[in-house]
RNA sequence: CGGGGUGUGGCUCAGCUUGGUAGAGCGCUUGGUUCGGGACCAAGAGGCCGGAGGUUCAAAUCCUCUCACUCCGACCA
């Protein structure tokens, strides 16, 4: 066991010594992605974007179940349609890129690289909106977007990313709003469901709320060094688009009115939030839900008779199961064990020369590290039920590793050091002013991360900040 | 955008102070022996030293500029 953890601190850096570089060493070792020569900009490799289509199909399905369907919009927007919305350009234009020429011929305007879809989507909808008879419209893309990004880092933060991108217009406020909660919580459940990850959900402060929206709601997970990462986004827009844009329509009424507007949105993000919330320092754990390769067969001694047919055969019996086997002659099983892990696969079979002769094979976690012999003849159905506890397991892992994180204050002074001794979520109570939540961002280095839909009493009505009361819980953290 | 760090075979780095024929380990290729936690032996291939200028008989090394990556802050999904 120590001569392992001696390997494995060889092969990448050790996450209590530097998380950061823990991180990035996970990212290219388990092969999910690298630098591109643009800066900023990187490239998903094959194995990363295997997850994000598993994330991405997760989501997909949900979408559809609730009655929304997928839609491409242009990759470049007009000027003048981003500066319709005031709130909107001001929070955006710092960081779009330009587009300002076509082969050689300067154009006569110049054109972004959407760094979301609003306007030109609300620009459509104008066109396409008549009667209430069409409402609620329903669409989602699923989309890149470029936002000019000052410092960046591997699917946390890129100047380009992939996403999708939800926007729903409605009769009424209340509809509209019951959209934005129903987007937030299918983010939710989908993250813990298959991510394993948990989430805080509730509401953003004014300040952190999305430019143009009437109120922004977040999913918010805490990594495993005790700083937070918003993880989904889903905005009521109110009228301010649809005002901007002219979008109207005649009502049951027969008058002319302006719809209700939503957006909601994840990202390649999440990918960071899996690496940050399950990694160790073997490096990447992928809960089975979304894992590119669920089980990998390792044969042992695979030159002696049988072992490989024995492999082949196991990999039949595991049908529906994503399962590779490596077969490569040019490693030993002891780096393919360390190779697997490294890449996060759930579950190992090693099988050899005595597994055969005695019916059975030996089954690795990649969660708990725990193996155990199996017969061959329970493998398909043991496979299953422990991808299902692994599963599981990683999720009440996840979230007993955030409670253990997550403290209570009623002082600035006690912020701090809590956050010094363990670093991760504060709830403190906060009268709501814009004045407080700067001054505990600036005092305390944390950022108010939502507003909780669940309030707790935590003893105290009183704001963090002032004193004053009634104050509201919210979740502080240092964030990503 | 402010502050720090780093750029030399695929990777990690040495060499730079004091200019003088590019090095190591790992990885890679081939052959062989191995195979239950990162195997071993042998033989090979691979780099005009991030880029551009400058100084010099001579630059990886000195000077100027520049680019990229990375960390910490501010800003953001």
């Amino acid at each position: 066991m120590s001569k392992e953890k001696q390997q494995n601190i060889e092969a990448i850096t050790n996450m209590e010594e530097d998380f950061a570089k823990w991180y990035t060493d996970v990212i290219m070792k388990a092969e999910l992605a690298d630098y591109s020569p643009i800066k900023g900009f990187m490239v998903i490799r094959p194995y990363g974007f295997a997850i994000w289509e598993n994330i991405k199909n997760a989501y997909d399905k949900r979408f559809k179940e609730t009655g929304h369907e997928n839609m491409y919009f242009p990759l470049l927007i007009p000027e003048s349609l981003l500066k319709k919305e005031a709130e909107h350009v001001e929070g955006f234009a710092p960081e779009v890129a330009w587009v300002t020429h076509g082969g050689d011929n300067e154009l006569t305007e110049r054109y972004c690289v959407r760094p979301t879809s609003e306007t030109i989507i609300c620009s459509m909808y104008a066109k396409w909106l008549h009667t209430w008879r069409q409402l609620p419209f329903l669409y989602n893309q699923w989309c890149n977007v470029v936002r000019w990004e000052k410092t960046t880092r591997p699917f946390l933060r890129t100047s380009e990313f992939l996403w999708q991108e939800g926007h729903t217009l409605h009769e009424t406020e209340p509809e509209a709003q019951a959209e934005t909660m129903q987007m937030l919580e299918i983010y939710r459940q989908v993250a813990e469901e298959y991510l394993a990850v948990p989430m805080v959900v509730g509401q953003k402060s004014e300040k952190e709320k999305f430019a143009g929206a009437h109120a922004t709601y977040t999913m918010e997970a805490l990594m495993h060094d005790g700083q937070a990462l918003q993880s989904g986004t889903s905005h009521n827009l109110g009228q301010h688009f649809t005002k901007a844009f002219d979008i109207m329509y005649t009502n049951r009424q027969g008058e002319r009115e302006h719809p209700y507007h939503t957006s909601w949105g994840i990202s390649t993000r999440l990918i960071g939030a899996v690496i940050m919330v399950h990694g160790d320092n073997s490096g990447l754990m992928l809960p089975p839900k979304i894992a590119p390769i669920q089980v990998v067969i390792v044969p042992i001694a695979q030159h002696k008779e049988g072992v490989l047919d024995h492999a082949y055969a196991l990999k039949d019996t595991l049908g529906e199961l994503r399962v590779k086997i490596d077969d490569s002659d040019a490693y030993s099983p002891g780096w393919k064990f360390s190779q697997w892990e490294m890449k996060g696969v759930p579950l190992r079979i090693e099988i050899g020369p005595k597994d055969i002769q005695n019916e059975k094979c030996v089954f690795v976690r990649r969660d708990t590290g725990e193996k155990f012999d199996v017969l061959l003849k329970d493998v398909a159905q043991t496979a299953r039920e422990m991808l299902e506890e692994i599963q599981k397991n990683m999720l009440v892992r996840a979230t007993k590793m955030r409670d253990e994180k997550t403290q209570v204050a009623h002082s600035i002074d006690e912020t701090i050091e809590k956050l010094k001794a363990n670093p991760g979520f504060i709830k403190a109570m906060w009268c709501g002013s814009r004045e407080c939540e700067d001054k505990l961002k600036e005092l305390t280095g944390t950022s108010i991360r939502c507003i909780p839909f669940e309030q707790e009493n935590i003893g105290s009505d009183q704001c963090i900040c002032c004193g004053q009361s009634p104050s509201q819980m919210v979740y502080l953290a240092r964030a990503y």
